[in-house]
DNA sequence: TTGCGTGCAAAGCCTTTGCAACGGT
DNA sequence: ACCGTTGCAAAGGCTTTGCACGCAA
């Protein structure tokens, strides 16, 4: 399932020149962290990891390098609401999330269940919305019990 | 259908005693301000109005007065995406905005139309959301039918 | 009176930007 | 060689925090 190393590296590398730009080794090697990771990350968490391969890395250059993915459509951009951003490969997986404000856990919210609000901004609005990645603020099943269960003192 | 001033003043009053909160004029008048607007101010938008009536008034103060607000659950903070956060009221009106990404411009999405996702998420996951202000990306109709064209060069 | 809330000022974070050196193509 | 990219350092914008005074209850 997974692909070796070099594959991964050759693969970022020829999204990059599909996409007119120049493959260097930063670019190359922010985009395979974001493959590798499955995941988002935020500039810092790329950071980090690409520093470990290019020690010169700066983050100056890895939110350009973001910026410039997310230009391309490579990459999208997410607001988790913790005032930090979120990026992320922009593969055909989409996946939200559903955030506990209680506890703060995450779960993972399947893309069908955005399918027909979609489908109505479309229909009823004649506008193309691009919902890639949603995040969903609210209770989660436990802390919802558990929040009725203090509130019947007898 | 408008408040008088001091209907308005009363009334933000009387909301954060029912809370059990102190009404000094300071949150008061920041309630009074977020009433006013019926749309979502940001904390600098919030510290303006408040400074015209209380020129004492400091942004910190704001800031911890929406975030005791939220806490309460009187007001809701958006991210529309623009590195700032919004505060809006939370009444029985909910609303949703659909943003161009090309032209920037924001149209209202109406609530119905995330009525089936919030059911989905409440049946499906046991996850009681908290949708009161979504952010929706994409293109408008107008940028739609523009960037069409702009691809047919014959 | 008794804390909670506020003003003020400073710090904290994340992110952006200017500029000279560097390196893909 | 050329022009886009990068590293470095500094600035920028929004938000938070510490502390002493002031005020709602």
């Amino acid at each position: 399932m997974a692909h070796s190393p070099a594959q991964t590296r050759d693969f970022a590398a020829q999204l990059l020149r599909n996409a007119g730009q120049r493959a260097t080794p930063q670019r190359i090697t922010v985009l395979e962290s974001l493959v590798e990771a499955e995941e988002h990350l935020t500039a810092d968490q790329v950071f980090s990891q690409v520093s470990d391969r290019l020690p010169a890395m700066t983050l100056s250059t890895v939110y350009r390098t973001l910026e410039r993915l997310c230009d391309i459509g490579l990459v999208t951009e997410t607001d988790l609401g913790e005032g930090v951003r979120h990026f992320e490969l922009l593969d055909s997986e989409r996946h939200h999330h559903l955030i506990c404000q209680s506890c703060g856990h995450m779960f993972e919210l399947d893309d069908s269940a955005v399918e027909t609000l979609r489908e109505r901004i479309v229909r009823d609005y004649g506008f193309t919305p691009r919902i890639d990645h949603l995040a969903v603020f609210g209770l989660c099943a436990h802390c919802q019990t558990e929040r009725a269960a203090s509130m019947e003192p007898s």
